[in-house]
This record gives structure tokens, sequence and C-alpha cells, in this order.
DNA sequence: CCTTCCCAACTTGTATACAAGTTAAAAGTT
DNA sequence: AACTTTTAACTTGTATACAAGTTGGGAAGG
């Protein structure tokens, strides 16, 4: 392990999730269940090792107890595996969790992307606006530093920035769910093709076909855009077998 | 309160959830999640209303902490809300919530009905094609003896029948989390409009269209079929007022 | 040396004890 | 009578104790 999880969502990037009631006190569950949580999507936490609850008990200097539930959360994302007696697992990355989190996050931004389009109002959407384009400028110079870990948060501030404009918060909490499953793979991506300023021209095109309100172009794009993991997946499994399952 | 969980899941109806992580022994708090839910999404429990840990632990002769662990995923899934050091309120029923999930369910639905439509094979889908008739068959019964609940869950396994073509369990699991919060709608619809006989016309035609592999008339049948709620909301919202929220 | 068996050291699952906060009714005050 | 304060009975949040199952290494036997 080797991480202590005192200041959990530090970077300052705003997180989408909250699966506390909303309400009121942040338990310590939930500060756990983040915390853990991005170690994993961030590959901070080797996928297939193990992590066990007194030890984490110990290092954070609680009690098994909030830990238990966090991992509980996690498990029902199949971010982790508990072996009853045996210890808690990271989950593997598997390849028909990758494809089947695909489709659906492509189902679902792409419905939201449209609808986005659609909606757009440059005068409405005047701060949205500015929003979207300082999370570009910020992402730009992610890439300049090469701060990979900061690009996809960025990155997916971005596309939820977009799909905000919906005002559809249940559907950006699945898309949010589900890039748990994809983000360790973009990980990978990201280290092995360096192809970040692909990615930022991607991010542009895309907004000025949604400001455009052009549904068909957005749609496309998207699509495009998204379906780059397929032709990725075979050769980062051959480079990093050990994270991958089956 | 005024219900037993001795025999959860006695419905004969198969589940798709399992939120356990698949393997090994079924625990506890997984038959309790899997209880409480059903008695939420069938309306045994009012929306509004308040369950406490200590009273289900006494119902149910086991200590609060596997209780506990299924009102988080609930809590997690927002069927439930807990005040801290008040209680656990069962959520009411959101127009917001309604309409997020609808959008959501829609689009995955139509994505995967689409592939359905396209993947399916007369020779390879002979078992599936079985399964189905029988489910529209027993549905016709629910019909004929007025049961509401069984109705409800043998559309759901309609649905679910036609979804399994595509081999995405993970969309299957995100669609069950969805209909959570459109299924005692549904109830509700269903006692009040008793239009029963016009669902299992939509179904029928629905796989039949599946059948012939059209998959812009699958498409269309099933964005009437999923539209019909949100006509039929106002006037629920009139007659149940103390269920709705906002 | 190899195999078998047993056991101690781990793990998670469950129950219980205690801490801290909310509430509403009773008691006290004006 | 009306208002304020107190307090006891609740709740959930957290910590701890115990139960039950898994595992790997060493003793015992061949």
């Amino acid at each position: 392990m080797g991480r202590r999880y005192n200041s959990p969502n530090e970077e300052g990037v705003a997180s989408i999730t909250d699966r506390s009631s909303g309400l009121g006190v942040q338990r310590k569950s939930n500060q756990i269940y983040e915390a853990i949580r991005e170690d994993i999507v961030a590959l901070r936490l080797v996928p297939g090792s193990m992590i066990y609850e007194n030890e984490l008990a110990e290092e954070l200097r609680i009690s098994r107890t909030p830990i238990r539930e966090a991992i509980r959360l996690l498990v029902s994302e199949q971010l982790l595996e508990v072996l009853p007696q045996r210890g808690t697992r990271i989950a593997q990355i598997s390849e028909r969790k990758v494809s089947e989190t695909r489709f659906i996050r492509e189902q679902l931004e792409l419905g939201a992307f449209r609808m986005a389009a659609r909606l757009w109002d440059p005068v409405k959407h005047a701060r949205v606006r500015e929003t979207i384009i300082q999370l570009l400028q910020r992402q730009q110079e992610a890439v300049r530093a090469g701060e990979i870990a900061l690009f996809l948060q960025l990155d997916e501030a971005f596309h939820y920035a977009i799909m905000e404009i919906t005002g559809n918060a249940t559907l950006l909490q699945v898309v949010y769910e589900m890039r748990g499953h994809l983000n360790r793979l973009r990980c990978l991506a990201l280290q092995q093709f360096h192809h970040m300023d692909q990615v930022m021209e991607e991010h542009r095109a895309l907004f000025a076909a949604v400001e455009q309100g052009d549904e068909a172009l957005t749609a496309e794009l998207l699509g495009r855009h998204l379906g780059k993991l397929d032709a990725e997946l075979p050769e980062l499994r051959a480079a990093y077998p050990q994270y991958f399952q089956e």
C-alpha cells in the first residue's frame, strides 16, 4: 500500500459522486470510500493485489466499521472483491467489464451530448462556456507538464460540464460509475501512446459542435472519441498482462 | 412495518441483482438488502415513512451490523435516506428522479433492444424464444387474476430476457437500479388505469419486431412503450400526493 | 526426502457496547 | 397561561469483542 488517506479529494477538481445522502455531515465511510476508489481508479492500487481491513484501520487510526462500509460500496461497484476470511482484492481489469461499461457510457453520453447540443443557448450558458474554456486551458497545461492523472481528471470534468447542461444528475452518477472501470485503462493508454494532444483536439471540436447546436456532428465526434479505447485495448493488454483478468 | 423478512425472494421470478460479489456464501446483509428493496419498490413500505435499525434487528433476530450494510446500499441507490440520529426514511417518489431515471432507462433499453434485434438468430435463440413466450403466457394469467405485483415482476423479466441477448450484465444491473425508482409509479399506474391488457399487446408487438430483426420498428415500439409513464404521472401525482416529494 | 496432518496466525462476519446527537414532553419560571 | 429550560428516551455513528473460516508452515510419520 504505502499511502496515507488523510486528505481525501485534495486535488481541487470537484467530485460528482457524493454517495452520502447529500444531507448533513460527511461520514467517515464516505471519505474513505472516495479515497480508496480514487486510488484504485488511478492505478495507485495494483489490480489483483490484496488489502485488509485491519491494515487500513491501523493506517487511518479508526475502527474497521467505517472501512467495511466503504468496502461494501466498492464491492457493489465491482471495483473490489471480498474473499470471505481471506481478504479483499483489488479487481483486475476485465475485458468483459470494460466493453460492457463502454457501451453503457456511450449510450448515455451520446444521449446527453445530443440533448446538450439541442438545449445550448449562448446567453443562458455563458458561464458554462467560460468554465469549459477554462477547463480546456487547464487541460492543455496538464499536457505540457505531462501530468497524466491531472489530465484525466480534467478530461472527466470536461465531459461532466457538458452533460450537466441536461440537468440529469443521475446520469452523471451512472457515467461516473462506469468510468471507474474505464479510467484505469485510459491511464495505461496515456502512458503508452502519449496521445493527449489528439484528445485535446477532439474535445475542442466536440465543444464547438455543441455550441453550434449541431446534434448530428456532436454524436459523430463523440462516437469516434469514445471508440478509441477499443482499438487500444489489445496492445495495452499485451503490455500490462498482469493487470488483466481472464 | 408489519412484515416478516424470513423468506426473501420467495416469488419464484429470478432476480437479476445479486449485489454480493457473486462468489461464495450469501451474506445476511444481501438477503436483507433484497427484502427491504422489494418492499420499497412494491410500495409495501410507504414512501416518506420511517424505519429504524433496532426495530428491524429485533424483527429479524439479528444484530444491527448486517442491517446497516443493507441500508447503506439502499442509500447509495437513493431509495433510503438516513437522517443522522433520527432514523431512516423511505424515499418519497421524486418527479425529478423519475424523469432522470426514465431517460437513462430509455437510452439503455433502446440500445440493448436494437442490438438484440440485430443479433437475433432463430436457431441460436430457440430456447430464449421459448422462455419469452412462457413469460408472456404467465403474464397474461397474471392479468386474468388481477395480480399487479406478479404482473410487474413478469414485465421486468420480459425486458431482461430480451436484453440478456446482448450479454451485457452490467447494463441489466443499471437498468435494474433505474427501475427501482420507476416501479413504484408503475404500481400506482396499474391500480389507477387497469391497462395491463394494453401493456401485454405492446410486449407481444415488441417481441415480434425483435424476432423479425427489425431494428427501427423495435426502437419505435419501445420508445412509445416506455414513454407512457410521462403522460400518466400528473394524474397519479394528483391521486396520491402523499407519496410524492417537492 | 516426501507426504500427511495439525495447529497457530491470520482473515472477514457478526454481535455488542459505548459515544454523540435529536426530540419531545415534563418541569420550572415569569 | 405562556414561555423557557431541563432531561430522559430515543436515534444513528463508531469502536471493540467474539465467532467462524482459510491458510501456510512445521511436526510427525512413512
